[in-house]
DNA sequence: TGAAAATGTCATGGG
DNA sequence: TTCCCATGACATTTT
């Protein structure tokens, strides 16, 4: 309180120097409100506004997803989350839809009415006349009016208001400075709402989706950040539960029908020690994620905002990178987990994650998702190789039960000639028909990298397939010459560069055919062009040609009618012709017995 | 479900 | 000789 008091203090300090400097500036234009400390006070309280409102929107969302979770029941056969059926003693009718359960959730009792005394007690404190602005990062949740919460986490309940959110309008209207300067001082309010959109965006070193709710790194720190705010009891593990709500809400905006709170519902049966961790934060959030991801199979956005603002911590490898996939990664990473065991009775795995210790047996994983990405930028064959692409395969790999068909068949898949055409053990268990029912199958590069990204796991090629394709020759042969590699590894890493290459060359051969063929008929069109120019031309000289003969017939009609032999008479065309020596004199040349009269030396020069 | 398109892979030849 | 690339042909997947 003591420092709050100072921040208040340094803020009229503040405030007053701004004063005085607008005083000095005010001759060059500047505004008055732009330094008015009213003005500022002002905005305060609409920021704050604003801060409640979100806050009212979150624990509303919570309450509609806690009345939302008890109406469903885990379907362990489909992994999904269905209406519970009624009890024995039905408490509520029957044929309760999900949209039902909803409203019934809204319009339940107590806790709209706190919601509705809140809203009160907020118009009164802050009368103020805009309520519709809202600061970027807090836009975000209220966007997305599906959110999922976890039914286990400490949402915010009536009885906890008071204390904790509710209440603190109340209990600061005599002081509600100092309350806000409380608020304001913590460090993650202030990152979130200074926080630029392009700076998140621009600390996420990979492309998200095109979904723009994937687009905000940010937003998942801003839900955490308002639980740490707004609720002043929330633990650690509190912390970490609600963490985790964010993907599940990502969840929803992916997949909508799908529940989303499987996540959180899992992680807490699957890991019930996560909550004892007490490490750092972020630290936290990330592992946990991680943990999640491995046991649920659904990546978490979380990391995605744990990398970026940790982009330079050792402590997670690519492998956890390839995890966080966006958009279509996510449903295909839920994909690959119920849809490659189709044995498992429950749709979620909970079981081990034997290769968690694996996952940094890599140890130039880090590289590989750069890499990845310099492939799809500079690759030409990789140009609709997007990011969702990538993500899934690679979750794929790193998905512990992805391996779990080939290692049950005994059958090791170093033990496969590499260039076979065969498929695996594993693809076939990934990607033979059945499995795939909730999605489309993945795409052939998904299998291929896949394959060949399996394949390199389980050889243990200690770097990456990309490495392996794209790296220059001298560089792929410092790399290889630094790793002591067998003959194995050094079969299927020449195999991978090898395929890789002419995946690549074959792309550029065909997009060349196709440009020959784009080329070679725009060629085709011009001759036609020149073809149709020329048939004109034809006809026009044909026409000019029987113009001209039409003409000389006149000019030769009239030179005859105007010679005269020496008796006078005139001469007969049908006798007679005209002929030109190459000197250019003219002849009357007798058509009848020409060469008699040419003997005779008939010829008449004209 | 079959056809067409797209893509991956292999074999081969040339630089 | 080896490597790399281009390309035809075939297989497989996707549409």
């Amino acid at each position: 309180m003591m420092m709050d008091m100072e921040v208040m203090h340094s803020n009229q300090q503040d405030m007053d120097l701004i004063d005085i400097l607008w005083k000095q500036d005010i001759d060059l234009g500047a505004r008055r409100e732009v330094f008015d400390y009213n003005h500022r006070q002002k905005e305060y309280e609409l920021q704050r506004q604003r801060e409640l409102e979100e806050e009212k929107k979150l624990h509303l969302l919570r309450e509609q997803e806690k009345a939302l979770l008890a109406q469903l029941q885990l379907d362990e056969e489909t992994g999904e989350y269905i209406p519970r059926p009624p009890p024995s003693a039905p408490l509520q009718p029957t044929g309760t839809s999900l949209e039902v359960t909803q409203n019934v959730s809204f319009t339940e009792t107590g806790d709209s009415m706190s919601f509705d005394e809140c809203l009160q007690l907020l118009a009164e404190t802050f009368p103020v006349e805009g309520t519709e602005n809202a600061s970027v990062c807090m836009d975000t949740p209220a966007t997305h009016s599906n959110i999922m919460m976890s039914p286990e986490q400490p949402a915010l309940s009536p009885a906890d208001l008071p204390s904790a959110q509710l209440a603190l309008p109340q209990r600061m209207t005599p002081d509600l400075e100092q309350a806000w300067m409380e608020l304001w001082s913590l460090p993650e309010l202030q990152q979130c709402l200074n926080m630029p959109m392009k700076d998140t965006m621009e600390t996420t070193s990979y492309p998200l989706s095109n979904n723009p709710e994937v687009q905000s790194p940010s937003y998942p720190n801003y839900l955490q950040m308002q639980t740490l705010i707004f609720n002043p009891m929330t633990t650690v593990s509190d912390v970490k539960t609600n963490s985790l709500n964010v993907p599940t809400e990502f969840m929803n905006t992916f997949e909508g029908s799908v529940p989303s709170v499987a996540p959180s519902h899992n992680f807490r049966e699957v890991k019930p020690e996560a909550s004892q961790l007490n490490s750092s934060f972020s630290a936290d959030v990330f592992y946990l994620n991680t943990e999640l991801e491995e046991s649920s199979g659904q990546p978490s956005p979380d990391i995605i905002e744990s990398t970026s603002d940790a982009s330079n911590k050792p402590t997670y490898t690519s492998m956890d990178l390839y995890s966080l996939s966006p958009g279509e990664s996510f449903d295909k990473s839920k994909q690959n987990l119920t849809e490659e065991h189709p044995d498992s009775d429950s749709g979620i795995s909970i079981q081990g994650s034997p290769n968690s210790p694996s996952k940094s047996a890599y140890g130039g994983e880090s590289f590989r998702y750069d890499s990845e990405m310099e492939d799809m930028d500079h690759s030409p064959g990789s140009a609709e190789s997007e990011y969702s692409e990538i993500f899934p395969l690679n979750y794929q790999l790193d998905n512990p039960e992805s391996e779990v068909p080939a290692s049950s068949t005994g059958e090791p898949e170093q033990e496969k000639k590499p260039k076979q055409h065969t498929v695996d053990p594993a693809e076939k268990s990934g990607h033979s028909g059945a499995p795939f029912t909730k999605d489309k199958p993945k795409r052939r590069s998904d299998v291929r990298l896949s394959r060949d990204e399996q394949k390199a796991k389980t050889l243990k090629i200690p770097f990456t397939v990309d490495m392996i394709i794209n790296l220059p020759v001298d560089d792929f042969n410092e790399l290889m010459s630094k790793h002591q590699l067998n003959e194995a590894q050094l079969a299927l890493v020449r195999d991978i560069r090898r395929r890789g290459k002419n995946k690549v060359a074959a792309q550029n051969c065909r997009k060349r055919k196709m440009e020959n063929i784009v080329g070679l008929e725009g060629e085709l069109d011009s001759l036609n062009e020149e073809k149709e120019r020329l048939l004109k031309e034809k006809s026009k000289n044909m026409t000019d040609l029987k113009e001209m003969k039409q003409q000389l017939t006149s000019l030769y009609q009239e030179v005859f009618s105007l010679l005269r032999d020496e008796q006078g008479n005139s001469y007969s065309p049908l006798e007679y012709s005209l002929q030109q020596s190459t000197d250019g004199s003219v002849f009357l040349v007798p058509r009848i017995k020409k060469t008699f009269r040419s003997e005779d030396n008939h010829l008449s020069p004209l």
